[in-house]
Order: structure tokens, then C-alpha cells, then sequence
DNA sequence: CTGAAAGCGCTAACAT
DNA sequence: ATGTTAGCGCTTTCAG
């Protein structure tokens, strides 16, 4: 392999100097067509790519990203989730000379890294609880999008499923099909979106019977647990709004263990659109990819210091119906 | 925010030249300990963090690491095996200042950035066919690893599952069923892992009916559509070693339509150990998060040169006995 | 519209 | 064991 070419070399073959090549792939104004046209080729001819590390070094920015998912996160949350917002957020970086860097977090570790100006801006996803990374970047004042609305609130912008309204639709699905005990296994509590699904459920189900709750960690095993306690207090329940697909997996063991038909003696809503099961679930579908690119569109936007910016975008949901309900 | 200190303020705090301060940044030796001692005292006080632009400009390395998965895989290929051995791939980096870069590469378009110095080294997750990315990273000599063994061969090493023992495992324990009339829906014969499950399957039924193949291509869908045909041809199966649990669950489903128990009627055996299903299911289990450590570890080793490593290494898989067969 | 020159913050010889 | 001195390959004023 020979050594790569600078942008000296590029300058002297298309006959300028390096400032000019520079503006040139900079896409900087003030420069005549002809002398772009000749750079351009030069540049092609020599098989030229600009030294990142030179880049940043000089132009005061790190053409990086970073893409931080909280470990826990990375284990519990349904996978699917985290690589369609991956391949969203990816898709939405094409053609910009910027990389996307992953982090995964250990509470407390990635902080000093990320404001020490590595990175032009960062995308959080799906914090559990009060992380104080999200206000720790901001107050350094970093560019972030959250992913996931975050649980404390806080003044950083973020972009999120409307999960509410997702799970309103699930359970008036439950309900408009004459089901009377309807149970949910709701998330865990300390994250926005098991909340916000455990809300709509509650809000649909204003003027019934609301107390049969169960929380699981989004999970099949936790959803396993969920629909056990729940049989155990009422044997007779005929529906389950389920905040995740990944645990209705673990429910619908459950509901098959204990003799119960779905959807027949017990029918299943779940939420994500993310798993086949037996029988195939009716769910809340929310489009991940877009979720990412909206998420990446949201940061790019931020870092470029566009104003009038909403603080926080909720990505509509919508109920697909399958066989479980 | 105040202004991030530079390594020149360290110095200075610590009485010392900035050669010394990177010097113990950088852990080299000929440091005395009290010296040492003050420059930690220094960063600490200071809160300072090196520039990775400048480090790698003057240092001729990146500090950074690309894990590149297809951008078909991240679609195809059952995610949780990727998000798995993305986790491994970080737990392995873990207190190395190295970062993570990740790429999806539509065919063809990262080549020349990997190529291009902005990277130690690259991770290749389980190509199609017969890529030529990682002969072209080979060739510029760019230290290369690919997760899964390279179908078209060549001299890049690789890490696998031993997806042949595994194949034979499950089959064999079909077999040690009663099972007669045994199955399989394979991966896509272009993937080694697709080849390599089938080839397993072959080895332990030698001597007996081999031609109930069918192919999906690791979506549930895929598996769907292949136990259709299957069933269609051979009724009285009574068998199917499934390539991916994913493809399982559409086969679970398509059976379940067709009115077949499963295990009474047909057994079932998945290989991942990634989905639970309804019933849950033998399958054969890969430890992905380990694939993903063994992966970076051969990276760093080959990055730093050591002599004598296996060109491949291949990781055990261990069967799991649950309800379906 | 283009060129010259001065760094960006660090590492790595080379001295001492 | 530590300091001095050059750059690394770009971007960016500032002239022209």
C-alpha cells in the first residue's frame, strides 16, 4: 500500500494552493468553477480522503456523534428498539462526513468524555430514571437529543412515541371487543415509556376496574412473572394490554401453561410490533427506523443552532391487528 | 462552561515539560514516581482531558476501531445476535482509550474511509457472500477481523460459533427422539453460517433421507414460508431442525396453522437460544456476548502485532433442552 | 477569487 | 529522568 496522499499533493496537481482545496471540499463560497471542477478531479485521480484527525484538530470540531445507550439499557429494553434506531440514526448521518461513535454507559463514565469535546453532540437513549447525564451534557453544553422522553423532565429536547395514545388505542381495542376484566403488565416505573403505556391504559380504562397491574422489566421472563401474578389474582381476566411485545412473549407462556386459549378465553394486546409469536399479536406498532432519523435530524438541527425549535417530538403509533385480540 | 485545559496547564501545575505529562499520560517509562505522581495530582485538579484530534495527528493512530455490520444484516440477521456481540465488542475496549466507531456499510462505501487511516482496525459482522470489503481492507493492510467465517475464504482471520457441532448436536438429538422423517429449514446459501448449520444437519443424518431441506433467510417470515413448503411435501414429517430461532417462530406458527402439536407431532429444534416461544424451545445456544469479546481481543492482538495467533478461533455451542423437542 | 502563514494540542525523536 | 524542538495535515485569518 502506498502512502496516502495529502492535501499538498492535490494542491500541486490541480495546480493551487492547499486553502483553495480546502474551500473546495469544504464547499466554502468565492471559489471560480473552473478551479473547483480541476480540484475535484485531482482529487478523484489521487484517491484523496482528508485526514479526520488533521480536520478536527484544526476546524475546532470533531465531525463525531456519539450514540450513547445506557448499559442496562442495552440488555433490557427489546433489542429491536435499539437496532432500528441505530439503523435510523445511520441513515439519517449518510453523506455527511461525520462518524457515528456508540457508547455504552456504565452510569457516570461516559460524562467527561463526552463534554471533553470529542464529539459535536450526542444522542442519549432511553435513560433509566434520573440519569444526570442528560443535564450533565447539557450544562456543558453539548448538544443532546434524548431518545425516550427523560423521566425528570429537564430542559433537554427529546423525541419519543407517542406511547400514551398508543396504549389509549390498545385498550379501547380490548374494550371494544367486549372484553370486561382487562389486566395490563405495565414497565417498569423508573423509565418514561413504561409509564406513559401504564397512563394511556389507565386513561382508557377510566370508569373500570384499574387495579390489575402488574409491572415487568421488558423482559419475556418478566412478562412471564407479570402474567402469573395476575392469574393468581384474577383467574377470571379475559384481556391483557401488554407494555412490550418482548414480555407478551413471556405472558403468552403463561396464558399456554394455565390451559387459557388466545385470543378465545384471553385476548393479548402488545406494543413495539417487534416479535412474531403463536398466535401473531395484535400491537401498537411504532416505526423505529424513523424514530432514529428523527432523532439524528433533531441533533443536527441543534448542533447547526437552528431556532425555534420544538423541545420534543412525538412519533405517532398505530394499532395493528393480528390474531391475539 | 470554561475553556477545557490543555496539556500545557498540566505541565505547568505540575512544574514539568509537556513531554513529561504525556509521557505519564501515556504510561511509558523512565518516569519518576514522585514526578508521575504530580502530573495525576495536576490532571485530577484540572479536570483534563487529552484532545483525541491532536493525539492522533501526532500519534499516527487513530484510537479508534471500526465495527462495521452490513447494512443488510442489521435488518436480516436476527438482531439480538449483533446487539449481543456489540456489547462483547465494547466490554472487551473497556478502559482502553479507544473508541467505537460504527458503520453500516451499504456494499462498497466505507472501503476507502477504513482504508483511509481514521481506524486502527475493523470488525466485519457476518458478510453476504463473497464481499470484497474485507479483502480490500486486508490488502491496504488494515487490521481486520470478521465476526463469522468469510464465505469466499481468503487470509483475514475470523471468529465463529462452531455452528457445524452445533447443527450435529441438534440433529442428533432429534434423532435420539425416535424422530424418522427429519427436516430442516436452513439459512441463505450464502452465508457460511446458513452452509455450515446445513452441513451439520447432512453429517448426522448420514444414511438416512436428506433432501427435506428448505431454505429461509432468517426472518420469521422466511421460516414461515419454508415450513409451508415443507409440510407440503412431506405431511408426515414429524421433525425440523430450525437454522435460527427467529425462522422458528414462523415455522411454530405455520405448524400451529396446520393443526400440528408441537412436540407431540412434530419436534422442533431452533438454534441461538434468542426468542422465547410458545412452547419454548430446544434449542442450541452460541454465547453472543463472548463472540463479540473474542472478536475485539483477536483485533487488539493483531493490531499490536503478536506472533503466532490461530487464524480463526471457533467458539462452542451447547445444546438447550426445553419443551419443543 | 486565491495564496501565505500561523497555528490547533499533542507525540516523538533528540538532547541533556 | 526530563526538557527542547519539530512537526502531524488540516482550517483559517489576513493579504493581495
Amino acid at each position: 500500500m502506498t502512502r496516502r496522499p495529502g492535501i499538498d499533493e492535490v494542491a500541486a496537481l490541480a495546480g493551487v494552493s492547499k486553502s483553495t482545496v480546502s474551500r473546495v471540499l469544504n464547499g466554502a463560497p468565492h471559489v471560480s468553477t473552473r478551479t473547483r471542477e480541476a480540484v475535484r478531479r485531482a482529487v478523484i485521480q489521487l484517491g484523496y480522503a482528508p485526514n479526520q484527525a488533521a480536520r478536527s484538530l484544526a476546524g475546532h470540531r470533531a465531525n463525531a456523534i456519539a450514540l450513547v445507550v445506557s448499559e442496562t439499557t442495552g440488555r433490557v429494553l427489546a433489542d429491536p428498539f435499539v437496532a432500528g434506531v441505530m439503523r435510523g440514526v445511520h441513515a439519517e448521518l449518510a453523506g455527511r462526513r461525520t462518524q457515528l461513535v456508540l457508547m455504552m454507559s456504565r452510569p457516570g463514565d461516559v460524562g467527561s468524555y463526552l463534554t471533553g469535546g470529542h464529539v459535536d453532540g450526542a444522542l442519549v437513549i432511553s435513560m433509566h430514571g434520573h440519569d444526570p447525564l442528560l443535564s450533565l451534557l447539557h450544562d456543558n453544553g453539548l448538544p443532546v437529543v434524548a431518545g425516550g422522553r427523560p423521566l425528570a423532565g429537564g430542559p433537554v429536547p427529546y423525541v419519543d412515541s407517542d406511547n400514551f395514545t398508543g396504549a389509549v388505542d390498545a385498550t379501547r381495542h380490548l374494550i371494544s371487543l367486549g372484553c370486561g376484566r382487562i389486566a395490563t403488565i405495565a414497565g417498569p416505573t423508573d423509565m418514561a415509556v413504561g409509564l406513559d403505556r401504564l397512563s394511556g391504559w389507565r386513561r382508557a380504562m377510566s370508569g373500570r376496574r384499574t387495579d390489575l397491574v402488574a409491572h415487568g422489566d421488558f423482559t419475556a421472563q418478566g412478562g412471564a412473572s407479570a402474567m402469573t401474578s395476575l392469574l393468581t389474582r384474577e383467574p377470571e381476566l379475559d384481556a391483557v394490554f401488554v407494555a412490550a411485545d418482548i414480555m407478551a412473549l413471556g405472558a403468552l407462556q403463561v396464558l399456554n401453561a394455565h390451559g387459557r386459549r388466545v385470543p378465545e378465553d384471553v385476548a393479548v394486546v402488545g406494543f413495539d410490533d417487534s416479535v412474531p409469536a403463536v398466535p401473531p399479536l395484535t400491537t401498537v406498532r411504532q416505526d423505529v427506523e424513523r424514530f432514529g432519523r428523527m432523532l439524528m435530524w433533531r441533533l443536527l438541527a441543534e448542533i447547526e443552532g437552528e431556532e425555534g425549535l420544538p423541545p420534543s417530538v412525538l412519533l405517532p403509533t398505530s394499532l395493528v391487528l393480528r390474531t391475539s385480540a
